[in-house]
DNA sequence: TTGAAAGCGCTAACAC
DNA sequence: GTGTTAGCGCTTTCAA
């Protein structure tokens, strides 16, 4: 490893003038200057992001935390904190915490945390993405959270519509003629599935249609389960059968259609269905048509955080920021009007 | 920020105490060890990975440097690289540069590998990944390189046999029955280009199918020229048309495909294609037949190489690792046995 | 403008 | 077993 103070020997100049040389942070010689810079670049020089960030108390890095960084979910996310990346000067890292896992989200956060990134783009919406918020809080860590917030607490966090998603969702489905509209829900400790549900809860109610209470079911285990409630739900006789299934998620929504269409029923024909998240990439290979549902702006919610962030580590924007973004309909083939034909 | 000298004012210990207790590295009196961790706990202390850094001139971290994160087509590697966090105590953390920047890959790598990880993990092959990796061979730096390799220098790699991969793919097709066979090549400065091209040209030529010139259609912009070319190829008169086109990759043959279907083409039932990775994810919503394609064994790739660098900087493994991973044809639904019916 | 020196938070060698 | 001390590579006072 080629040290400061080698360049300093090799260039006959004390180590703080290679360090202001190197940093750009007062005057020099011009012909010093030049020296050091030469000799710094035959040695291959880079600097010890440690030793920088243990004086400095900051390293000029961001850190990205998610869960499952595999997940095809991410894709626009990715291209969105990839793509703010190039706008800035810091270098961004991401960390991934396997399935639901909590522990190894909280070492990456505690990790990151201390030393290695001035501030965290913290995704998730578990209520243990909330606990570490509040750790990072309580520290006066600079971060960012998306997709979920503290209680009583003001922090930088972006939000996504989610129930006025699926509230939407809901209309856009009645304005086709359907009434009889199901909902998949998914129960997860996570703060968007109670307010995706809440917002199927208030469309119906507005709406005037039945309450509910058969047309709700819960995945115990995860999105397969799409397909055994699908079952129970074209167990109904017509008149009692939904017309539209509204799904939790995407992943959800494309099992309940291979249920459909391996009960020999049509989509959207027969049976139309919605999903959320407006995922192009299902699991499992599925083949069936394309899925109607709730989009969000994943890529903007993505460069956006990279940037504010930036912009709060550098002190440019003092104020604390909080930002809805609103989802829109991302029209596919799995709807029919019912109104028509 | 709580730090260690804190803790030692706090619990009455020297701050050499307070050091090893927390990193367990010597014997301490039990009642101490206790109420410094008590102290510790109640602080709310995590080490300072910059100072530990420094001077263990360790950082327990390693890293990952690709291009395009977001790209579905490391879907099995990121959970190959996930799977293999779990298994080891290293953080591992990831960097993305966008497109085929070469310039944020190499701010990437100088600024991970010095200070920030203990070891480095790069994906990819093109051109300039072999200049980033003689950078980091002659930094002495510990890394893996995958999908690539430097001429002339033993690395620790993990290497794909694309060569074999295509070679056996157009066996495959010659098996069932083709034997006009084309191939949609990438041009792009990555080995794996070459590598892949020269599968095919090896077993044609052993084959002793017609010299393939006119067979072989270069992309000039990205895999959405396999529509034009694909297009091109369709045009022969049926005598002189190809059975089958193999392509680069998936995304290739996917624009192939569309572009077959839309002109009215059979898939495979008039032309059979077949694509490279196979890949679950393709670009642009692609809804035709499942494509039959080679397949790498990336999962396990990520896996092993996270494994290994991390026996490798333990120093369990002193010997450079190379390995050559074997491809498999994933059976799928667009190629045509013409021998049968 | 430059150099000497202190110190960021931590670990490790050395003494006791 | 424990405290004292030096020092990792760098930046930043403070003098000169």
């Amino acid at each position: 490893m080629v040290t400061i103070k080698e360049i300093a020997r090799q260039s006959g100049v004390s180590s703080a003038t290679v360090s202001r040389v190197l940093t750009n942070s007062r005057p020099v010689q011009p012909e010093l200057r030049e020296r050091v810079t030469e000799v710094a670049r035959q040695l291959g020089y880079v600097p010890n992001t440690a030793a920088r960030a243990l004086v400095k108390r900051r390293t000029n890095a961001i850190g990205v935390v998610v869960n499952n960084l595999h997940d095809p979910f991410f894709y626009d996310l990715i291209r969105g904190f990839e793509a703010g990346a190039m706008q800035t000067d810091f270098n961004v890292v991401f960390c991934s915490a396997m399935g639901r896992e909590i522990q190894q989200k909280q070492r990456y956060v505690r990790y990151l945390s201390n030393g290695v990134v001035d501030g965290i783009i913290l995704y998730g919406s578990y209520d243990f993405d909330e606990a570490l918020a509040r750790e990072l809080h309580a520290a006066k860590f600079p971060f960012f959270l998306i997709e979920s917030s503290i209680d009583g607490v003001k922090t930088n966090n972006f939000l996504i519509d989610n129930e006025g998603g699926v509230y939407s969702a809901v209309h856009y489905l009645y304005n086709r003629g359907h009434r009889r509209i199901a909902y998949i829900a998914e129960k997860l400790a996570k703060r968007i599935c109670a307010e995706r549900l809440k917002g199927y809860y208030r469309a119906m109610q507005e709406l005037g249609l039945d309450l509910p209470e058969k047309q709700v079911r819960y995945i115990e285990e995860d999105y397969r389960d799409g397909y055994s409630i699908m079952e129970h739900f074209l167990s109904y006789p017509p008149e009692q059968r939904p017309t539209a299934v509204l799904c939790y998620d995407d992943a959800v929504a494309s099992y309940a259609v291979r249920c459909a269409m391996d009960k020999g029923f049509c989509v959207p024909g027969d049976i139309s269905v919605m999903g959320f998240d407006n995922q192009t990439v299902l699991p499992d290979g599925y083949q069936g048509p394309a899925i109607t549902s709730v989009a969000q702006p994943l890529y903007e919610i993505g460069f956006d955080s990279i940037l504010s962030l930036s912009q709060i580590l550098r002190g440019e924007r003092k104020e604390t920021i909080t930002k809805l973004y609103q989802t829109h309909i991302a029209e596919k083939e799995t709807v029919a009007d019912r109104k028509k034909g």
